[in-house]
DNA sequence: TCCGTATTTCGATGAAAATCAAAATAAGAA
DNA sequence: TTCTTATTTTGATTTTCATCGAAATACGGA
């Protein structure tokens, strides 16, 4: 059950987000990006869903993941209103 | 060797930067405002300093912690320039 | 120099998180 | 329904991190 924050401290997950930066990817395209077996990926791929970092959409057997913008705003907002 | 997004990940150390935002603290200050010990306290401290999200001086025995606005600027840079 | 206060560093421990291999699930095709 | 592919879940192991008590360091005052 982690925050945005416990989300963005692993570097793996930052990089699988700079991946969907780009555009969309499924899991297994994820997978081949890193050298870690594809239980570890989804996990991670869990927690950037937990934390609404991503969304999900289903297209036969294979799982599409994008970048979910409106969590960033939100986090620059909160960082933002931190500081005033 | 922990990164901003690393020190941001723990609850006490989000807690110590809200802390800091009123005004700065001696490290004994900011250790009074947990049920931790003054290590511990100490630890999130140098973890924080790390991350350069805090800065300090010394006034004779005592250390002042204070906020680096400048690294929140950055953060927001960085999360901006990524949705681009 | 010796003492007291403030803070950090060290070494150990328990809890949480990352990782893997193997089993389980989901969906479409034969 | 059985097979194949894509992905997740489970259970175990390893690694990282928060935490503590005790020892060490830094500084100013007597």
């Amino acid at each position: 059950m982690k925050d945005v924050w416990g989300a963005l401290s692993d570097g793996t997950r930052r990089e699988i987000l700079t991946l969907l930066k780009s555009r969309p990817h499924t899991a297994g395209e994820l997978c081949d990006q890193f050298e870690l077996t594809g239980a570890t990926v989804s996990h991670h791929l869990s927690v950037l869903k937990e934390a609404e970092l991503v969304k999900t959409t289903r297209r036969a057997q294979t799982i599409i993941y994008s970048l979910n913008t409106a969590a960033f705003q939100n986090m620059m907002k909160t960082v933002s209103d931190f500081l005033k």
